[in-house]
DNA sequence: ATTATCTATAGATCTATAGATAATGC
DNA sequence: ATTATCTATAGATCTATAGATAATGC
């Protein structure tokens, strides 16, 4: 809840070109909105505290956005264009690569993108457990055609003969897990082992491992 | 927010023996927040809504309880004396295993204890994303504890020669997983899938695939 | 006297709307 | 005229508290 202080509040009446040119309300909300809605949950928001910490008065809102559940939605699609950088999972240089390079691939990407950008799979998390309008909304929106790039790729790695033949949406879905390990579990590993600057190096590890696991095994034997 | 109807509502004034027996507000409370709290979150959830939920006035939640805070502490407890049932963790039979079948015991009861008993799975992962005081409160009067269980019995199945030699707090993160698994996928797999009554049997498909993967790989030539 | 319930209400806070105001851009 | 902001406020809802009331149990 930051408050990001204005020098003053001048009062009504639009604001100089200069004044305007330091900063774009509209984009801030967005970007406090995310964090927000990411941290508390959409029923644990209110417009207030949103308009608040951007330092701007809370009808503002309902200026850019209509209504609470506008700003939502503005919100998801905001995150989605900036998470689109952090994850070019249609990038050539990645649906270029061998099947199970792609699936490695896909799985540091999701590992990563969760650490730089958690606010979709936050967000996303919740939604899932309250389930309805928004949730159906967000499968929609984003979520179905994600799944079916993955299915797609475990689904050739399997046909390439490198994978085992195993049910592929049981496969998506273990795959899609590093995700929820670095929501919760960065937390849990603040807490235990006192990392703090090197959470980042600490959940990159976890990954690596966590891949490693995933392709070879845990049991000596299997090796 | 179901809401559960009383006969009608008498007005002021203690119960009925009669009446009485049919029910223990106190303990409806908690089992309604419980479920609430679960599903919206500690902010997203409201005293009236639990109240009503029961059929009860909402004062009756500050006579049994003081406040919302402690009404929420009551509810953790309420949910892990519940909990001890589906996940009886420290019971001889699952002790006296030896290591490796201890660990894919510990998993299979993560699962199972997260789709029978969702809740606390939940309301974890939300307090660990907003962090704070109640985060700290659950680390220190559960977490840390169940968390020390399952690094002991790695570390034994480390030692014994049967698992490879990873980082132990990598591997107790990974293995704690399903419960998110569970938690999230549910939704999507439903969503996806029009998986409905059989859920409960795609789940635990789900759950012997992942770790037939934890041990053995998913790559063909690992096995 | 104690216990479990209700009614009523204070004071805070929430979402949304109406309307004023000041700068911009044509 | 349009745009971006503010003030003010209605109506709903939230948490917590005070106090009345009715049944129980000693």
């Amino acid at each position: 809840m930051k408050q990001i202080k204005r020098k003053e509040n001048r009062g009504p009446g639009r604001p100089t070109k200069a004044a305007a040119q330091d900063r774009d309300s509209r984009e801030q909300l967005l970007a406090v909105a995310a964090k927000l809605f990411a941290r508390y949950g959409y029923d644990g928001v209110t417009t207030v505290a949103i308009a608040k910490a951007v330092g701007v008065r809370q009808s503002m809102i309902h200026y850019h956005f209509k209504s609470k559940a506008l700003l939502w939605e503005e919100t998801i699609h905001y995150i989605m264009r900036r998470r689109k950088e952090v994850f070019p999972i249609n990038d050539p240089s990645i649906t270029s690569l061998p099947p199970v390079e792609r699936v490695k691939t896909h799985i540091r990407l999701l590992f990563d993108a969760s650490i730089k950008e958690p606010e979709y799979g936050r967000i996303f998390q919740y939604e899932a457990i309250v389930g309805g309008e928004r949730f159906e909304w967000l499968m929609d929106q984003y979520v179905r055609r994600s799944v079916s790039i993955i299915d797609r790729t475990i689904n050739e790695a399997v046909a390439s003969g490198e994978l085992r033949d195993l049910p592929v949406e049981h496969l998506t879905a273990i795959i899609s897990v590093p995700r929820y390990l670095s929501i919760v579990f960065e937390a849990v590993v603040r807490d235990l082992h006192n990392i703090d600057a090197s959470a980042d190096e600490y959940m990159s590890g976890l990954c690596e491992t966590y891949i490693d696991v995933l392709f070879n095994g845990m049991l000596k034997s299997s090796r």
